[in-house]
Formats: structure tokens, C-alpha cells, sequence
RNA sequence: GGUUUCGUGGCCGAGUGGCUAGGCAGCGGUCUGCAAAACCGUCCACAGCGGUUCGACUCCGCUCGAAACCUCCA
């Protein structure tokens, strides 16, 4: 079966045939976080979307290399009027090192992306250790003529750039409206325009985060550290790049242009933006105050949270819907994807039983070969094989994918073993399918068997047994006792024809 | 004001020029010692107004509404 993947190039806005730069190999670089503040949900969705596509392209037997950066340089506070680095005004409020703000952010999420069953990047540069990189990256910049320095600071002269290239073609922004949009240029301000900026920028006094330059001390441009690491790391020309969509401008606009300008030529191929989460219909941020962290959501420790919430829901939440579609934030989207999950996962704990109770022995070369299996499948089970790969391949449709995965749970929770229907053939490329799409590519993973082992389930095995005979008496007092008392304990006990089935809260 | 995007049923959320999205909730059944689960069936839709078309939720235009980014700043 071939696999023609499809990805929406921001830069195109259509969906692409994805053919890579070089075969067999995919590079990817996105834009990580910023390590100033607790991970929240807005920091979920960047993470799992790219992981997904990470996990895909690796699915699909590419050799990926995957760089997400640590900002822990650089960026400036928008809502305070000194325009003071991020974490430098984090470090004086807590009377700590820069360097240890960020050290401990950057502990902080990678703690609750691990949780969120989020792969780890290749490579996970930081900003902070590639400033002779991103000097170097200035200085060519200034030799190829579109920058210029002003008092220790360095600016990207965006109009000059604009005579010859496309400044606002990702973004779909026209220079003369960015120009005529600011006619109140302020007397201190050191740009020729606007819609130019920094490369680098000279530290003030107060300013702890500092490095020295050929232009003096200062630090660099909050645009710049993605291309200088991308071009590191993944060469001058690459596959994928992506971000979040509020990154579109002037973000990833500018890197276009810093590279253009540094390297002659556009560095990457497919430009890849990820919705936001809304929050009652709005962008939910840091600057914006209405942000959850993570931490509150596996908790349930915040006002608007009317429980906790557990890492696996959070990420079917999101995956639930199409990565370049908002999604809104609610406690009752939250419970329905939550049970959904559910009841995912324990059609899966189902089927793993039905191949038990079948007596037969499954060739250890099925699992690698399930695509050739899958063949030979009942037709109803190889299509849908086949439209799961589709939905992956229409621009990584993961809402769509679920959809046809609750089809398989319907096939699944209709088998029985006692009047089964379906091929042994069919429960084996059924498990595979599973354990392909359920848990390598949507990386979702039933916590609860992870958590518990074998022991718990040996008892369970004995104390079912014994409530199986009791329940055979028809001494209903003691099965009602045992399956109250499991149930103090969050242990669910679903009697079904073929006996009983148990799972924890 | 500019750029980009969106407006789908009780909630979330896909998709398409004519054919079922899916999940959660509701309703009616089946099963069951009871409960839960599961299965079957079912209700609720495409912001409004025009246009194109044999036919539009799906294309075009307008109106209304919403969001992100920009408009001060790196």
C-alpha cells in the first residue's frame, strides 16, 4: 500500500504532496516554548499536533530528525511598557539567576510533556547556547546589505528587503499597508521603519541577560535563534517547519526573511501552523491571564475545572479535533472526550481477550507484516484499514481517524466469542491496527493496565472467580458485596454473557 | 483600519456540489438477578440574504457575528 501524504502549506494554502528534500529523510524544526512560566494547554497543542506528525513520518518509514528550541533568551514582556526581557523580569521578582528561571521552566515541561505521552524532540536546542550562531547569522545579514547597525543595536532593513523578495508572503501581509499603519514613529526610536526588526539588540543597564557582540553587549533578536538553530541543525533547506499560528507574524515571517537574506535562498519547504485553544471563544495565553496550566488540569485544582482531568484525555481532547481548526475549551467537551477514550480503550482490552479466548497461535511475523495481512482480511476490516491510513494522509485528519477507529470498537463490541463472525485473520490486523494508530501514531496509551500490573490483575482474576461461584449459587448478597466493596476501591465490575469484565474508575 | 480564518444539531467536532462523519448527552428497544457495560434503532444541523447550478451545507457576492495576528513594541 502507498502512503501519499498530503500536508496544507501555510505558504501555499492548499494541501501539498509531501515529497522530501532528500528521500527517506524528513527534517523538522518547531518553534518550542518559552521557559518562563508552568506549561498549559495552550503549550499542549503545538506539542502533541508536531508530535503527531513526528510520529507519522517516522510511521511511515522516514529517518526524522525533529529540533524543537528552548527560548530562554530574548523575548520581551508585550503587556510591560519597558519592553524588559522576559525572564529577566522573572529572575528579579524571584531574586534567581536568569539561567535558573529557565532551567527550571524547561524542567517543568518537559515533566508534563512526558505526561502528555509527547515523544522527545532529536534535538532540543536552546537559544541561549547558540548566540555565536545567531552573531555570525547577524553579520551576514549585515554583509548581504539588509541590516544596519543603530547604537548597538542591529535592525533588518525590511523595506530594502522588500524591493527585491516578498516580505508578508506567509503571512499574506502588503508592506505599504505595515508602513502607512504607523505614522506616530517616536522621537528615541532607533528603526528607519516600523515593520523593521531587531537582529540584535544592545542591553540596557538594567538588563541581566547579556552577551558580547562585535557591537557591544547586548542580546539577540527574538526571531532570529530559529533560524540560526534550524540552519544548524537542519541545513540550509529543510522540510517542515511549524508553530503555532499566532506565530505566523512576524514570527516566522521575518525567519523567512533572515534567511532569505543570510542564505540566499528560502530554507524551508512546508510552512505547518497549528490552531489555538480558545477558552470561552477566546485565544487562551499567558498574556491573555485566562490560561490552565497542565498542572491544574491533572489536578483539577482551578476555579473553572470541575475535575481533574488525566494527561491521556487532555491529549485525545486535542486530537479529537483537526490540528489547524480552534478548539474550544470546556468541562463538557472535556467529559465527552474522556468517556470517548474510555471507551476506546476498553474495546481494545476487549479484543486482546477475544484473541485469548481464541486457541489459536498468532505468527510472530503478523505483527511486522499486519499491512500484507491486512490483505487478506475480511473486506469490511481491510477498508477500514485503509481509510485510516487516508485520514492520516489528508493532512494528518486525526478527527476523521478517531471517527473510523469508534467503527472498529463498533466491530470489536459486537464480536462475541461464543457466536464469533469474525476471521481470527481479521482480530489479528484488528490489534494491529490498534497498536498502530491508537498507540504509535495518536501515541494515546491505557494508563490504568500501565499502571497496575500483574498483580492486581491476578487478584482480580481470584476475586471474580469467587464471585462467579457465589453469583452461580444465586447468592446474590455476596456477589452484590464484592462488586460494592470493588467499587469503594473505583473498581468497576460489568458482568457480560462471557463472564465478567472489570476495569479501575 | 489591515491581514488571515471561521460561523454545523443540546455540547464538542469532521466533511462534501447530489450519497452515514464520529464522540458525549437525549429518547425507544435488546440483553441482564439488579446495576454497569455492550448492541440495535431514533430525534436534533449546516448564521442570514441573494446568485451560479438540474441540484449547495459544500462554489460566488453581500450582510451580520466571532477569533487570531498587525495597527505601540522586540
Amino acid at each position: 500500500m502507498e502512503n501519499l501524504l498530503f500536508i496544507y502549506n501555510t505558504l501555499s494554502r492548499t494541501k501539498e504532496l509531501f515529497e522530501p528534500i532528500n528521500p527517506k529523510f524528513a527534517g523538522m524544526y518547531v518553534c518550542g516554548p518559552t521557559v518562563y512560566g508552568d506549561p498549559h494547554l495552550g503549550h499542549a497543542r503545538p506539542a502533541i499536533t508536531f508530535d503527531l506528525v513526528f510520529r507519522y513520518l517516522v510511521h511511515l518509514g522516514y529517518k526524522v530528525r525533529y529540533v524543537r528550541n528552548i527560548t530562554d533568551v530574548g523575548h520581551l514582556v508585550a503587556d510591560l511598557d519597558e519592553g524588559e526581557d522576559k525572564i529577566a523580569v522573572k529572575a528579579r521578582v524571584e531574586q534567581l539567576e536568569p539561567m535558573e528561571v529557565a532551567q527550571y521552566y524547561a524542567d517543568r515541561y518537559f515533566y508534563y510533556m512526558d505526561k502528555l505521552n509527547v515523544k522527545r524532540p532529536s534535538i532540543e536546542p536552546r537559544a541561549s547556547g547558540h548566540i555565536i550562531e545567531q552573531i555570525l547569522m547577524v553579520e551576514k545579514i549585515l554583509e548581504a546589505g539588509y541590516a544596519y547597525l543603530v547604537n548597538g543595536s542591529v535592525y533588518f532593513d525590511v523595506e530594502k528587503y522588500s524591493k527585491t523578495y516578498d516580505y508578508g508572503k506567509l503571512s499574506g501581509r502588503v508592506l505599504d499597508d505595515l508602513l502607512s499603519n504607523t505614522r506616530s514613529l517616536e522621537g528615541q526610536d532607533e528603526k528607519r521603519n516600523s515593520a523593521d526588526f531587531a537582529l540584535w539588540k544592545k542591553a540596557q543597564p538594567e538588563h541581566i541577560m547579556r552577551w558580547p557582540s562585535p557591537w557591544g553587549e547586548g542580546f539577540p533578536g527574538w526571531h532570529l535563534e530559529c533560524s540560526a538553530m534550524s540552519t544548524k541543525y537542519l541545513g540550509e533547506y529543510f522540510d517542515i517547519h511549524g508553530g503555532g499560528m499566532d506565530l505566523l507574524f512576524p514570527h516566522h515571517e521575518s525567519e523567512i526573511a533572515q534567511c532569505q537574506a543570510a542564505i540566499g535562498h528560502e530554507s524551508v519547504k512546508y510552512w505547518m501552523h497549528n490552531n489555538m485553544i480558545t477558552i470561552n471563544g477566546q485565544k487562551m495565553g499567558k498574556s491573555l491571564g485566562n490560561f490552565i496550566t497542565l498542572d491544574q488540569f491533572f489536578t483539577g485544582t482551578h476555579p473553572s475545572l470541575q475535575q481533574a482531568y488525566n494527561p491521556m484525555t487532555i491529549r485525545f481532547f486535542i486530537l479529537q479535533a483537526h490540528y489547524r481548526s480552534t478548539l474550544d475549551f470546556s468541562n463538557e467537551a472535556l467529559q465527552a472526550a474522556e468517556k470517548g477514550l474510555k471507551k476506546l480503550m476498553e474495546s481494545h482490552n476487549r479484543l486482546l481477550k477475544l484473541i485469548d479466548g481464541h486457541s489459536f497461535e498468532p505468527d510472530p511475523k503478523s505483527k511486522e507484516n499486519w499491512l500484507d495481512e491486512a490483505e487478506k482480511a475480511s473486506p469490511n476490516i481491510k477498508e477500514l484499514v485503509n481509510l485510516c491510513y487516508q485520514s492520516m494522509n489528508d493532512d494528518f485528519n486525526t478527527a476523521i481517524l478517531i471517527s473510523h477507529l469508534f467503527e472498529a470498537v463498533r466491530i470489536i463490541n459486537s464480536e462475541s466469542i461464543e457466536k464469533p463472525s469474525l476471521k481470527s485473520l481479521d482480530l489479528l490486523v484488528l490489534r494491529s491496527l490498534f497498536q498502530t494508530f491508537v498507540s504509535d501514531i495518536l501515541g494515546l496509551k491505557d494508563e490504568k493496565s500501565n499502571d497496575q500490573g500483574e498483580l492486581l490483575d491476578g487478584l482480580m482474576q481470584l476475586v471474580l472467580a469467587i464471585r462467579q461461584k457465589s453469583r452461580e449459587t444465586k447468592d446474590w448478597g455476596t456477589s452484590d458485596q464484592i462488586r460494592d466493596a470493588l467499587q469503594k476501591l473505583k473498581i468497576t465490575v460489568k458482568d457480560g454473557k462471557e463472564g465478567s469484565a472489570w476495569n479501575v474508575e
